[in-house]
DNA sequence: TTTCAAAATGTAACCGGTTACATTATAGAA
DNA sequence: TTCTATAATGTAACCGGTTACATTTTGAAA
């Protein structure tokens, strides 16, 4: 393994240089990198990134906490972000925590080791720790006014207790806190879709919602009492299924559904895999979707166009919130906070064979 | 930030020992373990991971390198690596080549640089012998003079040692080097489906195959002939459709297959995203399923069973494959020799809806 | 009590970069 | 030419662990 000292003695310059030549090459002549850069290709060097990444105290490494990667929606948001990442020299470490908030934690105490920079969490849960923000690591990359003191002469008097990780939340964010969010308008999103089935005449229309806890699913299911209230109806408590976002949690709550004392004439449901288990149910037991019950989604996942019949839902820029996470997060350690603290991308409204006007 | 000398400060006892108490506790007296234990409780130590990893020149990190993430079965195959390797304390970087060489010669890389142990790769590409690299380490900012690097395919690598990084080859693997594959007996698999097809009475079968370049392809359709010679049929090739394993791809194949000469009664596409871009296509031309064609598929991905009809496929053990490959990698790297090079692990054919008696 | 191998612990070098600070070279001004 | 500001380069400390080797302690046998 060559090391730098091994270029540096073979271009005839000192390891700094060597060094300098590589990270501010206009910091030396143009002769001196020349004889490094040939130096760095006779000796076939390449620079040791553990021992970069130790001195520079930072991994140029993020960690993405998910719930659950084979989530077909998931699985896009972490596409956008891992591209970003490539782009800039980032490497993701993923993080699988099966909701598990142990295994969060464990991931979080990654970065308080210096293993990674930054979280990018999918789904918000209780924020790590403090979150205060502001005080990033000292030794920063200013050249300018380092003052007399230079040993670290830092606080470190009093328990220090959780260092704020820098952190991003993407797709199912908490609020209040300071930390960012990247989402839809799922309040919105949400009214859009209930407007759409209201238009085509549907009065009773039943939700399968995701685990309560979850702020998206609180948020969706305001937008859809705004939508029923605005159309002078009143939300039925009889027809609000709670599911897990899986397609078996959907077509689980359909039989739930369908013994509801005011028969459903529309599902909307908070994802599309469960609108997939819950049209396969009804289509199990006799409905015709959308003649007798029309089916929406959320997500707009590549198979929602390929159900049958093709799934009416609302697109999500899954990608987009990757890279738009990984943009912010980046920032942050820069050291800038992020001039908008909560962002919303726009959704669409797919409309597919799905939903259709209610059985008379 | 307190670092190991705080603790043997604290306890009263060398930094070595307290390495030792960490690492190798039988190395330590009882009461030494318990002094440094509560030293690193009251002042909160954790160890640095960066500087461990540089200093015992491993990462315990490795990288998945997919072709797509978002691809159901491929996302199933990282989550069992993924919490393989969280069992062992490794942690996984996530590397979405896109298909792109360049990417995989960028992660290839990282294992030189250290900053990863090995990899797994889930579509077996060339191994990466050249590694002549040279290239920068992917600092986003490489302001100008890119002299170095460019010139790729130089003698000067073969001099440098193909440096072999630890790498295991899953899913969908080359032969013949000896690098070890975790992967499904395509052939076997393939024919036992055609068998199933054939025993329905379909005597024209058509396929829809992936890029024929990949192994994973060539095997299935080996074992499609096979059985088909084995009933007497020759390969009809004018029913052999390519796919890429996208859903439109598999929309695409049909249209060419019901314009060949002989018309098909049966679709084996070579994946399930295919399988459901095709039954699509057929209904969309107005052929039932299976009523008139019947369509199979491959993996048995959670969609296949709320596909209308439900897929009959092959199941696959995709997180199997992602344990299984993580042994034998965490293997490697404790300098093991896997015992079996290639291995296979066991498939089902499961039956559902899409397949049915040839339409007489 | 003495002896000595084994166990426990300490000392300090080392990994391979980065960078503060010191030193030397360069060039324009006086 | 001499002086001085600035650019270029060199020296060596430092990051925070691990571990080879040296030293001390322990405990059982002699």
């Amino acid at each position: 393994m060559t090391s730098i000292r091994d270029v540096s003695k073979v271009a005839g310059v000192s390891v700094a240089t060597v060094s300098r030549a590589m990270s501010r090459p206009e910091k030396v002549s143009d002769k001196t990198r020349k004889k490094v850069l040939e130096a760095i290709k006779a000796t076939n060097y390449r620079p040791d990134v553990l021992a970069r990444n130790f001195t520079t105290r930072k991994s140029r490494t993020i960690v993405v906490l998910v719930p659950d990667i084979s989530n077909p929606f998931f699985s896009r948001v972490i596409r956008g972000i891992e591209h970003a990442a490539q782009r800039v020299g980032y490497s993701v470490l993923l993080g699988d925590t099966r909701g598990d908030p142990a295994v969060e934690d464990t991931y979080a105490s990654m970065v308080e080791a210096r293993l990674a920079d930054g979280i990018i969490q999918l789904n918000g849960r209780l924020p790590f720790g403090d979150t205060s923000g502001g005080e990033d690591t000292g030794r920063g990359d200013d050249a300018g006014g380092d003052a007399a003191g230079s040993s670290d002469t830092f606080g470190r008097s009093a328990e220090s207790t959780k260092k704020s990780v820098p952190l991003v939340n993407a797709c199912d964010c908490v609020h209040g806190s300071n930390v960012p969010t990247i989402e839809l308008d799922n309040a919105s999103a949400a009214k859009a879709m209930t407007q759409h089935l209201l238009s085509l005449g549907h009065q009773h229309i039943a939700v399968v919602q995701g685990p309560v806890g979850s702020s998206l699913t609180k948020e969706r299911l305001r937008g859809h009492t705004e939508a029923l209230q605005e159309a002078g109806l009143t939300l039925d408590s009889t027809l609000i299924a709670e599911g897990d976002f899986s397609a078996a949690s959907g077509e689980a709550a359909v039989t739930t559904l369908l013994a509801a004392p005011s028969m459903p004439t529309a599902i909307f449901c908070f994802n599309d895999e469960m609108a997939m288990g819950a049209m396969h149910s009804l289509k199990k037991s006799g409905y015709a979707v959308p003649g007798d019950i029309s089916v929406v989604g959320f997500d707009d996942i590549q198979f929602a166009r390929y159900c049958d019949p093709p799934l009416t839902t609302i697109r999500q820029p899954a990608e987009g919130f990757g890279t738009r996470a990984m943009e912010v997060l980046l920032g942050m350690l820069e050291g800038k906070e992020p001039e908008v603290l909560n962002q919303y991308l726009p959704h669409e409204i797919i409309i597919r064979q799905s939903s259709g006007p209610v059985k008379k």
